[in-house]
DNA sequence: AATAGTTTTGCAAATGTTTTCATTTTTGGC
DNA sequence: GCCAAAAATGAAAACATTTGCAAAACTATT
């Protein structure tokens, strides 16, 4: 062939096959207001012709904006993030921008690689979840200062622009509710809260307030699952199995409850009645569930799709600044929990 | 604040502050071995004073792979791809690439769309879901010449390289184990087939196996469900409302059949006694509701895995031309399926 | 038909990196 | 110490685009 052939076409070969030069091409994608349609017309043509598509990386030589946003998650195959990536990612589209995503399994190290990965890309905002990470994390973000938002966790005192709710507060009033339902036995199922603030500031939360009401969970009663339900359901069959057995299990979130269900279910275990299930998260599906899970709603969907927006601000220059917007948590009382069999008729 | 400023530290800056030339600098990322070791000490000195972080749009300029892969998805927050998703943005990570994904909502034209918008980004390769596209989305992939996969569905025929499984198959292998049981009322619930390969293939695979047995699932029994539990067990509560109704439902995806299963569990219905419940997919989980779903297995880890693999193989020239893999199904007999009440002891 | 605007277009520099080729430095054998 | 060979480094071109500035092409006004 003659000169072009496996390569791409690029805005040279636009130019000469619109007759035009470099500069109208680009100014056609640009300013387009700025060409005499019939100029446009012609380069629309050759675009179209030459199967043409623009180079980002050469605009961001340019000082342009790369277009991509970087997000980094514990894991992706995960109920609890897949609604908050899903309305992100939806979010981040309307705006113009790509997403990048990098999974880190829960390890703050790593966490930190992916960040320099993405950062290599030159994403231009970062999105992280909770607030939780390496000081060389924070580091890196303030020195490289890239606009970066926390997902998932609230705190007045972030260091970090962050949209989410206050975990401790969903801890705090999962455990109000089975404390106001009666329920003085108690067992807990959670997450290993290391490098998960979220799961740690639930379980804190919990345990803050059911100390409050002198209440001590047995360290037998205190079980820790991965977010599976296999995991929790593993782990709560051996709980369940022992006598005694608590009234209630609160639960670090609605997949972990879920497990938990399963394995009253398996063991005869009636929900409600003889076991008051909590969770924390409000899923997907956790209100089909049968019996339905009584849960502390936190708004992912909108959650996410404020961050897209916040960030997307924040890239944009139509905001400046850190800012933290505290979601309020509502509890949902539905079927899976219920007063203590002791009490039942009190 | 002297030049530099707000801007950030580039090779040239490196370069001047380890007192060598910007050459020797690229080479000590590209090519350490060719350096002194001293010179690279003071190299990498420099770039953790300065905080100097590689900028790979330049380096995509000079056509060098952009390190980038790009996923389009139907949806991401769904339980279907999620573990897909994982396994694949893992085996990506693995090969040094990063993954920018994007997703469509089931709308062909949307995939078209956003699968322009990662070419712009310079992705090295593609992964679509499934092999139905429009024709403008396959004649973009063939001249553009990006390698791409298609995940989630094989076809010897296929128009793209594909990593996957039969779904006619699976949905032949779901009607067989009902038809096996015994069952012979059998009502489907399947989401919309329109732009959704693997929902259509499952479908008619069904219906032929049925079809085969001269059994016809009449109008009424069968259901559209998007997939969600929620969206399913709203469908199918009228129908298992209704008399007569059938002794097996066969779902369009693991998903649907728990919105089926709680929609039985609800209107007093035992499963597997009164009603069987078949999925697809076996999906994280699937194995632990109580009763256990019976299933067609898909391997979405290792699909997916292998995905990763192939296409990163296809980019980096270690594999050409276009391949297909078929991964086999098996059939999990587990709790939620059984012999028709009406049979019990024949 | 010439002038003064105004609109449209082109030229060339700049962006951050890699790589080829040339040059300088080091090494080891004598 | 000297020389050839080997090792290490540097200079400059190339990559695809944007943009400030200048030139060219129109328009309307006289």
């Amino acid at each position: 062939m003659t000169k072009k052939q496996k390569d791409k076409p690029d805005i040279v070969a636009v130019a000469k096959a619109a007759g035009v030069s470099i500069s109208t091409v680009s100014r056609s994608f640009n300013h387009p207001e700025l060409l005499k349609p019939a100029t446009r017309k012609k380069i629309d043509r050759a675009v179209q012709r030459l199967g043409y598509i623009r180079n980002r990386a050469a605009q961001v030589m340019h000082g342009r904006r790369s277009g991509t946003i970087g997000l980094v998650v514990p894991t992706i195959d995960n109920a609890i993030f897949a609604e908050l990536i899903q309305s992100f990612s939806d979010g981040l589209d309307q705006q113009g921008f790509t997403m990048l995503i990098a999974s880190h399994g829960f390890d703050l190290d790593r966490e930190y690689k992916m960040l320099r990965k993405l950062m290599e890309h030159r994403v231009d905002g970062l999105a992280l979840i909770g607030l939780e990470h390496s000081e060389a994390t924070y580091q890196l973000i303030e020195q490289q200062g890239v606009p970066t938002v926390a997902i998932w966790n609230y705190s007045d005192e972030a260091r970090l622009s962050c949209v989410g709710a206050q975990n401790s507060e969903a801890g705090r009033l999962a455990a109000r509710h089975l404390l106001d339902l009666g329920h003085r036995d108690i067992g807990l199922v959670f997450p290993d809260p290391v490098g998960n603030d979220r799961a740690h500031d639930r379980l804190h939360g919990a345990l803050s307030e059911l100390r409050r009401e002198k209440i001590k969970v047995p360290e037998e009663w205190q079980l820790q699952a991965s977010y599976s339900i296999a995991d929790s359901k593993r782990a709560s069959l051996s709980l369940l199995g022992r006598s005694p057995r608590p009234s209630a299990i609160l639960c670090g979130n609605d997949i972990i409850a879920q497990g938990v269900l399963y394995a009253a279910k398996r063991l005869g275990i009636a929900v409600p009645g003889e076991l008051s299930i909590m969770g924390i998260g409000d899923f997907k599906g956790s209100g089909e569930i049968e019996p339905s899970l009584s849960t502390i709603r936190i708004p992912a969907k909108r959650i996410g799709a404020l961050a897209a927006k916040q960030i997307a601000d924040a890239v944009t220059g139509k905001s400046a600044g850190t800012t933290a917007t505290n979601y309020e948590l509502s509890i949902l009382i539905r079927d899976s929990t219920a007063t203590p069999s002791g009490m039942a008729n009190t």
